[in-house]
RNA sequence: GUGGCUAUAGCUCAGGGGUAGAGCAUCGGAUUGUGAUUCCGAGGGUCGUCGGUUCGAUACCGACUAGCCACCCCA
């Protein structure tokens, strides 16, 4: 017997029953975006290894040991499976020259990849919506950005989900306080516990997020990022905070919400919710106005989001059970010689006036085929035996409920259809 | 990458050193061409894979694979 072949460890087959739940989210992302005039952009899930080692940062964990990465035998190519789109997106920009004509309004959806254990809501190929605004300065369109993600929960009916924000300054602002952050935790280095002080060499603004009681103190009294913040940055930050407080919109300042990815300057937020165990940030983003720069492109400001899909369906699940799937209107019974070719003109003429038809196919018995229909979901089954075939006719059948079965001429079927499908009862 | 737990029918699970069970689901039947309810019946599993212990393993042990949970880290 030969071994069966299964799915790639952390990639995940999304099965019919899912699936309908995605394509409504789809949907719903596709008007979602189009109301704050974000267009579409599609990039490749393959890019130069250099693009995410430039922009990503070097010494982050996505970039050390996370990624998804591969040598090209043709050529002996470093290539990587994208583990975020902002890269590739920014690189499409500066690729092409789109920000010659203006800035852009982005957005995106699509499969990531991560080399990591999986986990729930953790998947080595798993789904980011994004959005990038593109060559705008801010902070109106950081702003814009924030209250984008608010109206899409709210669309999508999730609840529970909280705004973090921070301001990670300018690069300037961030290396003083770095510096001053680094002395003070060094002062400390006997109290720290052994993840701080690897942290410490590697990203000592993680030390601030550090889960363990016992650095409250040293936690507490270290150099706060919002005191390094020059008069230009504290503008920015506050007229986000004006825009977000006219808007209505509750916000936390967490001066200890650091993004992972370098690239980060200035506004940084994450959506939060305490729903889903270990992996609670259900959406993250952040200014990035050097980015342009750093992967050779002319400077321009930017700042964008992602979500993560698997969570944000966790939540939609969460919040209103999983969507009923869109019925079909008719399910075609057919019996008899005769009757089996003539139910293929029955079904196009249907589908010619715009009904969704699922033709039985493999035969059957009657009541095997009547038993499929109702177990289709379908509204009605039309039904073509010889009888029918014979006179160039069909019977309608409604299965959800006591109507009785009519049968009419070919050429009067689909309106006959139409007022048993959608005639009110009333 | 590290640790803990798990793997028996399509699904949810029970069982237990002597070669397997339930519920649900599936399929068929209850006179000729009428579904969902009811009744009757059937099919379906090398008990995750490989190796070890044993007269004998699905059960005990080990490795591997996969899943879950957490850590690291992170959208």
């Amino acid at each position: 017997m030969t071994q069966t072949i299964q799915a790639v460890r952390g990639m995940n087959d999304i099965l019919p029953d899912d699936a309908a739940l995605w394509e409504r989210l789809e949907e719903v992302v596709r008007s979602w975006a189009h109301a704050y005039g974000y267009r579409n952009i599609r990039t490749p899930l393959l890019e130069h290894t250099a693009l995410f080692r430039r922009a990503i940062g070097e010494t982050t964990d996505i970039v050390e040991k996370e990624m998804y990465s591969f040598v090209d035998e043709l050529n002996g190519e470093s290539l990587t499976l994208r583990p975020e789109a902002t890269a590739s997106t920014v690189r499409a920009a500066v690729e092409h020259s789109l920000l010659h004509h203006g800035p852009q309004r982005l957005w995106y959806a699509g499969p990531m990849f991560r080399h990591e254990r999986p986990q729930k809501g953790r998947y080595r190929q798993f789904h980011q919506i994004g959005a990038e605004a593109l060559g705008f300065p801010g902070p109106d369109v950081d702003a814009e950005l924030i209250l984008m993600c608010a109206r899409l929960w709210d669309d999508l009916g999730i609840e529970g989900v909280r705004l973090q924000l921070n301001s990670l300054g300018a690069p300037a602002e961030r290396r003083a306080h770095r510096a001053a952050l680094v002395a003070h935790l060094e002062r400390h280095a006997d109290d720290l516990d052994a993840d701080s002080r690897r942290r410490l060499a590697t990203n000592p603004l993680r030390v601030l997020d550090s889960k363990n009681p016992a650095l409250r103190p040293i936690i507490a009294t270290a150099p706060k990022l919002l005191d390094h913040l020059g008069a230009e940055s504290l503008r920015h930050f506050e007229g986000l905070q004006a825009i977000l407080q006219d808007a209505g919109l509750p916000f936390e300042i967490d001066h200890h919400l650091v993004r992972g990815l370098d690239y980060y300057n200035l506004t940084v937020f994450e959506w939060v919710t305490d729903r889903l165990g270990a992996q609670g940030t259900v959406c993250g983003g952040g200014r990035y106005d050097g980015l342009f720069e750093q992967i050779g492109g002319k400077p321009a400001p930017a700042i964008g989001f992602a979500l993560g899909v698997e969570r944000l369906l966790a939540l939609v699940l969460d919040a209103g059970g999983p969507v009923p799937p869109t019925p079909q209107d008719v399910y075609l019974v057919h019996q008899g010689d005769a009757a089996d070719r003539f139910a293929f003109v029955v079904a196009e003429r249907l589908r010619d006036h715009g009904f969704s038809v699922a033709h039985h196919c493999g035969g059957g018995s009657f009541k095997a085929q009547m038993r499929r229909a109702n177990a289709s979901g379908a509204q009605m089954a039309v039904i073509v035996g010889d009888d029918e075939a014979a006179a160039g006719a069909a019977s309608v059948k409604p299965l959800r409920d006591e109507r009785p079965q009519v049968r009419l001429p070919l050429d009067a079927l689909p309106d006959g259809l139409s007022q048993l499908l959608y005639a009110d009862d009333s």
